[in-house]
RNA sequence: GCCCAGGUAGUGUAGCGGCCUAUCAUGUCUGCCUGUCACGCAGACGACUCGGAUUCGAAUUCCGACCUGGGCGCCA
């Protein structure tokens, strides 16, 4: 396509209204606006209309804060007033007026507007109230989400979880990661266990990836040594709980060279340096969720060895816990309670976990694996990988499947595969747990679940 | 997938065989109001998920469908 082409199709398409309304350049952010500043140009969405009489305020909001506009009916232009008359709530406005020092006004400050100018005008009824004068079900907010996240506290999730994914990439691009990212196609099952969705590739079958595991062990035979990838990661998984989706954001690492222990080491530290940079770099949207003082993980977290964690949940739990069982929810609450802080359940039987962990040298029915846990539910699992072919087609076949459907995966590991280990976080969770969100829903702006497939 | 609880104005709720011409809040509209900050006051507007059944009478009981929340299983 050719540029003068592009650039000629565009100007047609500026009308001179939008020209009118262009001074974007003039704005000025709602939480710059200080006493200082003199005149100021604002746009952003009507938060509230507050009528008095001969006075009357309104509430602007933009990505920054909120302001108070004062409109003294008497001292106001014929046609200020007249634009005022036709605003309705969350319409876009722009406001150009003098800024007045004030201490009954939120913030010191408000502005005094000499034009107003409705740029989007909004419907009425509102499907969702942003004020929050009246709560809504998740399920009104997920159908009305762009509304939603209108309101603060709901923005704020999503910053936090911003800067959360950016801590990630930042932390490890400084240690020497190469961020990737592999296909959410694949031709076959990875891991076993889970659903998969399946989906119509021209005249093949193909699935919706479950996990981006074989590729970035694949990424060590390649050499890369050190690899993050941070995508999504699809379940096809009927189950109907606070803390499962069907398609979640996965951080998945994988390093050569490396044992359990040393992943562990670096999946904590992350983790509290995750905490810190957004106790540090997210004050005003912790704020806003009313958390007052994020309370920072400790690292070394506890290390229960997996017989221990089913101790505790056997002494707890009416119905028991027994070895070799998965850890049940309730298991997993129990234990939680008990323990009170992250901390990581390591050594688990082989028996239940996938066929890539390595098992003991000495005790193979115990493996290199473990999760890590918060009070609350598992946040991450990983482990120390089988790096040896034999090795490794011997426990898939130990698990049943097919070492035939992997020989795409298996051919990494005949020519010089290193030893690695690696885990996979859900971010969902870590953002759910972080931020005291009761449904890990909250935490995705889309969410995908049994029954939920639009917006 | 199994189990439990639900579906009432735009939103969140009360009512659970006749007192329902359906409660309250918020919202919207109209009027009054010059310092609100969940502004206030007065008035108005707006709803029983759908289909069948029981009954003299159903928002209310029963059956089915659809939808939702939660628990469990499975899973991360």
């Amino acid at each position: 396509m050719s540029t003068t082409r592009n650039r000629h199709s565009c100007n047609r398409l500026i009308t001179p209204q939008v020209r009118r309304i262009g001074g974007f350049s003039m704005r000025i952010a709602v939480n710059d606006v200080t006493p200082e500043t003199k005149r100021a140009t604002i746009i952003g969405w009507v938060h509230e209309i507050r009528d008095l009489g001969g006075l009357a305020f309104l509430l602007i909001r933009d990505r920054t804060g909120i302001i108070q506009v004062t409109i003294p009916k008497k001292k106001i232009s014929a046609e200020v007033l007249s634009v005022f008359k036709e605003i309705s709530r969350e319409s876009v406005v722009r406001i150009e007026g003098e800024v007045k020092e004030i201490e009954k006004a939120p913030g010191g400050r408000e502005l005094i507007p000499s034009s107003i100018e409705i740029i989007s005008k909004s419907e009425s009824p509102l499907p969702l109230d942003v004020v929050e004068k009246v709560s809504a079900e998740l399920d009104t907010r997920f159908d009305n989400r762009f509304l939603d996240v209108r309101r603060p506290r709901v923005s704020s999730v999503f910053k936090i979880r911003s800067c959360i994914l950016h801590t990630v990439e930042d932390s490890l691009y400084k240690k020497g990661f190469t961020q990737i990212t592999t296909s959410k196609i694949v031709g076959s099952a990875t891991e076993g266990g889970t659903e998969l969705f399946p989906i119509a590739y021209f005249e093949k079958e193909a699935f919706l990836n479950q996990s981006p595991q074989l590729y970035k062990q694949m990424m060590m035979a390649a050499g890369l040594e050190k690899v993050l990838e941070i995508g999504p990661i699809f379940r096809a998984e009927e189950h109907n709980t606070t803390k499962h989706l069907n398609e979640a954001t996965s951080i998945d690492v994988e390093v050569s060279f490396a044992d359990h222990f040393e992943v562990m080491k670096l999946l904590e530290d992350l983790i509290v340096e995750i905490y810190e940079e957004v106790a540090v770099s997210c004050t005003a949207e912790l704020a806003s969720l009313e958390i007052n003082n994020l309370k920072i993980p400790v690292a070394p977290f506890p290390r229960l060895t997996y017989e221990e964690a089913i101790g505790i949940a056997s002494g707890k739990l009416a119905e028991g816990a027994n070895y070799g069982d998965d850890i049940s929810t309730s298991a997993e609450r129990a234990i939680g309670e008990e323990i009170g802080c992250h901390y990581f359940i390591v050594d688990w039987p082989t028996s239940i976990r996938p066929y890539y962990a390595m098992p003991y040298e000495d005790r193979p029915s115990v493996c290199k694996a473990f999760d890590l846990m918060h009070p609350r539910m598992e946040l991450s699992s990983g482990a120390e990988r089988v790096h040896d072919y034999d090795q490794l087609v011997h426990q898939i076949k130990e698990k049943g499947l097919n070492p035939d459907s992997f020989s795409y995966y298996l051919s990494a590991f005949r020519y010089g595969m290193p030893p690695h280990a690696g885990w996979g976080l859900g971010t969902e969770r870590l953002v759910a747990t972080m931020l005291g969100l009761q449904n890990v829903r909250e935490a995705v702006l889309f969410p995908r679940d049994r029954h939920r497939l639009v917006p």
